[in-house]
DNA sequence: CGTTCTCTTGAGATCCCTCAACACCTGTGG
DNA sequence: CCACAGGTGTTGAGGGATCTCAAGAGAACG
């Protein structure tokens, strides 16, 4: 399950870790960046785009906003989504390393690059949530490393829907419905995949009943918990059903 | 390129951005660490399983480390290596996401997690530092993401070459020799291809003269700005050649 | 009721995987 | 010196998962 967007919701109770040993970071985080201007984005609208000069980080208030590099004949991966409490744009270049687009309408607030350092030298409280979110991100990246690397299709799109699903659901819920909230053609780019794969497997699970499409983008999941054990090789996934 | 192992060497020069202004934190996360004994790894022991409590981070003194996870069936993507300058086990989360073993006779040092939120507080380049060592692993994670998501066998295997080679070689230099520190089962397991499909593209490279293999793990490349291209889409490297 | 965008489905091609055999190297022991 | 074994790398044949190309089905919208 991906942990992006925990970092400022989840109170660090469960983790006995360093730098999460109370929740100054959180408020940290947020007193510094909340002094900022809202700034509004509209759907399809670019953050920074590769190669463009590093000048700010943002903070995600409402809204999804995705990360993605390109190749040079136009071949795209998406790397990461950013949902509410998620920030971007942590790099240590000069430049950005990859494209930033909001999927939706989206809120953000953002801190000046050459704030962030001073901040982070005065309250090393903003330092630690900064790192923490950042390792929380490192940790989804490799996660999605292990799916493009070593998943079939099937696999891959199990463990997207799984990840959405843990995010929609209450604790102990085993039944979720949600929008999805990207195109399948943004899906097979975030699964290193072409759209026809994913919506070939979509139909497959929907013939398996481990899914139903109310709509083309509504899914209805009867078992978070059979999804979740699938997407981590507990049970047949292969293409063969 | 992969920006790994550069955190302790680069010089903040060339680089504007924040955190980086000075070079304290080089300096910093040395004194911090060197403090602590060294610890000999030899050849395929493990620093740390996935599942284990996390109880310490580890700078590599010398030797390569790498991190990996594991499927239930025994699937295995490598997610990174970690050089003489890196850091390992920076992780956000009770018990260690990944494994991490050493792939030769290896030094290290390390620091307990406990002690690190202290650090942090109270030495903010520390914090400074681990963030941007953080960065740039996140930021190599993506640049994996982008090859085993989106490039063919070919280009994945001429991105791995590419990049150890830019680690070898001095500014300008054009004509490289090296050893390959892994077998091709862990070429593959880092490219998420098998054994086979690895070994079938360094004979086509070899065929293509590109590169020549003086013996099965001793790569000479003429052109490294040549293979560099390669890999970011400059040249033909598809399969029909 | 067209237009456009998105999603689905089919047919064929192809890249990569699987399975299998062989080559190479090194160390061991007769 | 040779035989043998184990680990590693290479090569071949065949199969299958995924891609490419193409067409049609839905849905949103003016």
């Amino acid at each position: 399950m991906q942990l992006v967007s925990q970092a400022l919701v989840e109170p660090a109770s469960a983790v006995s870790s360093w730098f999460q040993s109370d929740t100054v970071h959180t408020s940290t985080l947020g007193k510094s960046i909340s002094s900022s201007v809202e700034r509004h984005i509209i759907a399809h609208e670019h953050l920074y785009f590769e190669g463009e000069l590093h000048s700010r980080i943002y903070l995600v208030i409402s809204g999804v906003v995705g990360t993605y590099k390109l190749l040079a004949d136009g071949r795209r991966q998406i790397c990461s989504f950013a949902y509410p409490g998620d920030i971007l744009g942590v790099e240590c270049t000069e430049r950005h390393l990859n494209n930033a687009e909001a999927f939706s309408d989206t809120v953000v607030r953002s801190i000046a690059s050459n704030e962030i350092d001073k901040l982070i030298m005065n309250e090393p409280g903003f330092g630690r949530a900064l790192l923490r979110m950042t390792a929380i991100e490192l940790a989804n990246t490799r996660e999605q490393l292990l799916a493009l690397g070593r998943k079939t299709a099937a696999e891959k799109l199990i463990t997207f829907l799984s990840d959405i699903a843990c995010r929609n659901t209450s604790k102990g819920q085993s039944l979720v419905q949600f929008e999805l909230p990207l195109k399948r053609c943004d899906i097979a780019d975030y699964l290193g995949l072409t759209v026809e794969t994913v919506s070939r497997n979509f139909t497959r699970l929907k013939a398996s009943g481990v899914i139903t499409l109310l709509s083309s983008n509504t899914i209805l999941i009867k078992d978070v918990n059979l999804l979740y054990a699938m997407a981590h090789g507990g049970e047949h996934t292969g293409p063969h059903d």
